[in-house]
DNA sequence: AAATGTTATGTTATAATATAACGTTTATGC
DNA sequence: GCATAAACGTTATATTATAACATAACATTT
């Protein structure tokens, strides 16, 4: 079965964005039980740290962070958490940007297609088998075998496209 | 009328590869004459570097190249000539890489989507408008306005994947 | 509990990628 | 020629990411 999942829509600007974080918080940990793995807490923070909103975040802004918590942090701190989230599917890296968004949909491993609005800086992810299936059919034609994708949209969500006008 | 081009195909390991940087450079060439801008020596030197073969190649290396002429080059040197081959649409940076490909086809300004071989870091480029259509009709759902793509697509070329076996 | 292996973190240093800022030279149009 | 803009030179610095090795925390076996 194919799916076609807006996993992380653009937001109204006023959302209850806590909840996305509690969300975020308590999925990870879930998977991190199941999967006999540990949410360290420098893990959870990190992962909370790119939750602070829907905008892709640079790894030493995430330092900065943990640096006013522990002085003495540094960039491997970051990079291992964000290594490690990263592997377990709880984040992806946003390549263009060289920064960091929660992923929506953490249940199912996947590389999501992102929608990035120049404006506001939120951060859409899609998780679709068309698209897939679509760049799976290109490769097939010259024999390419697709083990990794990255597909990275910029524009103008619809509120900042309205606002303009 | 909607194309699928694929520019840049896989190409055999021993394929006349002087005929492609010849082409690439005449191409650029009339391009800049007919734009009115210029090919200088520092960025057709630049444009040949990055087309010294079919993989991605990074900016540092094509410094230390540059230097080997020129021992005073520096880092502005080759960004400034990247930026300029980019915006001409001479060049594209895989972002994925932190890297840049000289482009198949610059006839027409496009940002075309990549497929690089993990194994022998070939890329070819496809300029498709069914993913673009297919991308847009997604964002369209949402109301997103797209402006800029990237499309950066890992795996195994035909050669690769035979060798394996 | 002691010993051991494994995973996670601390710490210092450095590599790799990219841009800012400002001065000088070179091309081009008048 | 001369004014202007474009390109380049030069130095410094910002940004992003990893190497290397030491220590600590946790788990497993004895
Ligand atoms: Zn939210
Ligand atoms: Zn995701
Ligand atoms: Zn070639
Ligand atoms: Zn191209």
């Amino acid at each position: 079965m194919s799916k076609s999942k807006l996993i992380s829509p653009f937001k109204p600007a006023a959302h209850k964005h806590q909840e996305c974080l509690q969300s975020a918080i308590v999925a990870a940990k879930t998977h991190c039980d199941a999967a006999g793995i540990r949410l360290t807490p420098i893990r959870q923070r990190v992962l909370e740290l790119v939750w602070q909103n829907h905008e892709p975040v640079k790894a030493y802004d995430i330092l900065d962070k943990l640096k006013q918590a522990k002085s003495s942090s540094a960039p491997p701190t970051v990079y291992r958490a964000l290594d490690f989230l990263q592997d377990e599917g709880l984040v992806h890296k946003i390549e263009s940007l060289n920064a960091y968004v929660g992923c929506g949909n953490p249940k199912e491993l996947h590389k999501g297609q992102f929608f990035i609005c120049h404006d506001c800086g939120f951060v859409a992810e899609l998780d679709d088998d068309e698209i897939r299936d679509l760049l799976q059919k290109k490769a097939k034609r010259f024999g390419f075998e697709i083990n990794d994708e990255m597909v990275e949209i910029k524009g103008y969500c619809q509120e900042c496209r309205g606002s303009k006008k």
